[in-house]
RNA sequence: UGGGGUAUGGUGUAACUGGCAACACGCCGGAUUCUGGUUCCGGAGAGUCUAGGUUCGAGCCCUAGUACCCCAGCCA
């Protein structure tokens, strides 16, 4: 059975509350929601929020989402980004199956809709220049004067608009503007822009078209030719609501859609502004778009973030109208929660610190069984090779232990995972005072990793035999920022970043059944995190991203103490 | 008196539309454990922005405030 978005259904939000009684009360036989990016950019777990409402709604009461890409600006957008947006909801687990549609596809109806205002006198062409229009909308607590073109004769209308289409006039010569009302409070409903002249290339319609719709003249329309019953959309969009509701009421529009608004997510140590964004990758602040430190899908993707573990994130943030900022810790639970229950595990020593095993044969050689998964039996063994020098994580042994520490120190014993019990009986040190070799002894009736007395340890290590041992590159991933809400410290954005988002780590030693997994493929290597293979990875040369550390009471009490 | 929104533990959401403020994250303690993980118990933490009012009873209703967010692209 698929537990496909577990913690969801059971609750609802506001969204599906309105669906719900739109249904019961008969407005629609099936709901019809939309997921509408612009393709000029990567998408972000902002927009995982969205879709996930969009397409979550829709399946929850046997409707369906349309993906619909608002490509009205030909100078922003691009194939590269309509190609990565499919990726990313692909990725998410959504299908828009035949549904699949282009703002551009109803450039020639909007054109058709656009004369039919001008020809009711509810729009006209305007030649003034950009920055005269701005002088003449007035402020936000001043109403603006009407253009000198507002009354200008139908027939005037008609003729200058088809002619802007036919491209006899430049670039910012003239636009094409709604009649409604310049003294609103609402700046949206002072005569806004329909159609402006851009001589640019389409990625879709070519040089077809030298005017282009505007967002607001064409949102609305596109959602009524769809059939969409709820356009769910953002809650910067609320005072654009009433200027949808007047084009798809002034308009011979098919179906009568409506707009809901929602709260966008804000996640702590991250920023979702499409602007930073692109600073942060133009400015060399990350490796690119799909940096594992970037908030982007691709960057989550590569971080190693499940599609089901963003899907589960989504339904317990839940859906509001009211601003926040949701805490990282929630989408790191979340994304744990799926990584412990599905990923296999594996012994991996980041820092490695050389075992000798004085009493284990010079030349011996043995392997150990052990289970792939304590959460799923069903997973399996694997077997992993043992011999007189392992090597084991430098953290887990002090020469001076404190109180709480229960790891590895002189004259104590501790269990190697899965293989014996062992007891340090010298250190040795470099002339820089630091350990560079561990003398033990192991307990040969330990074998497997149990005592026939039944005698306990307090710890248990990973290790990885040193003659065995695969070499490989790991890359340690932290928060990005290194406040909580990035900026609001006063300085500059940047000097926020955290210096220690990314650790490169060298020498890290894994087992050899972590040699060769594919590129994508993610485990827990045992006591550390969870990890996964990095396409830059080559053959024989391994490179892991740290999805996430595991929960460290350990590093919990020593930071409390220190 | 420009317009539009929003206020519930530290954080994110609930509260059958007037009936003991709940869930999750985080935090603290304990049990279990061949991962200081997981799991399992238990706990602290808000009286719902403020002040009035209606009511047997208010987070939900009324009045007056306060704070914060969005809007002056030929971006979406």
């Amino acid at each position: 059975m698929e537990t496909h978005s577990a913690p969801s259904s059971d609750r609802s939000d506001f969204i599906r509350d309105i669906i719900a009684e739109d249904l019961a009360a008969g407005r629609h036989e099936t709901v019809v929601t939309r997921f509408p990016p612009e393709p000029n950019g990567y998408l972000h777990i902002g927009h995982a929020k969205s879709i996930c409402l969009n397409f979550g709604a829709a399946r929850d009461f046997g409707g369906r989402c349309h993906l619909r890409f608002d490509d009205t600006n030909p100078v922003k957008e691009e194939q590269e980004y309509i190609d990565s947006i499919m990726t990313d909801v692909r990725w998410l687990g959504f299908e828009w199956g035949e549904h699949l549609y282009y703002a551009s596809d109803y450039f020639e109806q909007l054109y058709e809709w656009a004369l039919h205002l001008i020809r009711e006198g509810k729009a006209y062409v305007d030649d003034l220049s950009a920055e005269e229009i701005r002088a003449y909308r007035g402020t936000l607590t001043e109403p603006g004067r009407p253009s000198p073109w507002r009354d200008r004769a139908i027939e005037e209308n008609v003729d200058l608009f088809q002619r802007m289409r036919k491209g006899e006039f430049p670039d910012g010569s003239r636009v094409l503007r709604a009649k409604i009302d310049m003294a609103s409070g609402n700046i949206n409903m002072r005569d806004p822009v329909m159609y402006r002249i851009l001589h640019a290339t389409h990625h879709r319609t070519g040089d077809a078209w030298c005017i282009y719709p505007s967002y607001d003249f064409a949102h609305g329309q596109s959602d009524a030719i769809e059939g969409i019953t709820h356009s769910i959309c953002t809650l910067e969009f609320q005072d654009h609501r009433p200027l949808y509701d007047w084009f798809v009421e002034n308009l011979p529009v098919p179906s009568r859609p409506r707009q809901y608004e929602f709260a966008r997510l804000n996640l702590t140590h991250t920023v979702l502004s499409k602007r930073v964004l692109l600073r942060l990758v133009k400015e060399g602040h990350v490796r690119g778009w799909d940096d594992p430190r970037m908030p982007t899908l691709s960057g989550i993707r590569r971080r190693g973030y499940p599609a089901e573990g963003i899907r589960d994130f989504a339904a317990i943030i839940g859906v509001a109208r009211a601003d926040s900022v949701v805490e990282i810790e929630m989408l790191e639970h979340a994304v744990r929660n799926v990584l412990n229950r599905t990923t296999l595990r594996r012994m991996a020593v980041l820092d490695p610190v050389k075992v000798v095993i004085d009493n284990y044969p010079e030349d011996a050689d043995e392997e150990f069984e052990v289970p792939n998964s304590p959460e799923d039996p069903d997973a399996g063994t694997r077997m992993v090779p043992f011999s007189r020098e392992l090597w084991i994580e430098r953290d887990d042994f002090m020469e001076d232990p404190p109180k709480k520490f229960f790891r590895l120190a002189p004259g104590r014993e501790v269990r190697l995972r899965s293989a014996y019990f062992i007891t340090c009986n010298d250190v040795i040190k470099d002339t820089d005072g630091r350990v560079t070799e561990l003398r033990c002894t192991y307990d040969p009736e330990t074998r497997g990793g149990s005592a026939p007395d039944g005698r306990k340890v307090k710890a248990t290590l990973h290790w990885v035999s040193a003659a065995h041992a695969v070499p490989a590159e790991v890359r340690l991933y932290d928060h990005l920022f290194s406040s909580a809400v990035p900026g609001t410290t006063g300085d500059d954005l940047f000097d926020d970043l955290s210096p220690t988002s990314e650790v490169i780590v060298r020498g890290a030693r894994l087992e050899p059944a972590l040699a060769d997994m594919p590129v994508g493929a993610t485990v827990q290597f045992e006591r550390l995190g969870y990890f996964c293979v990095d396409p830059d990875s080559a053959p024989g040369a391994p490179v892991f991203n740290r999805t996430l550390t595991l929960k460290d009471t350990w590093a919990r009490l020593r930071a409390r103490s220190a």
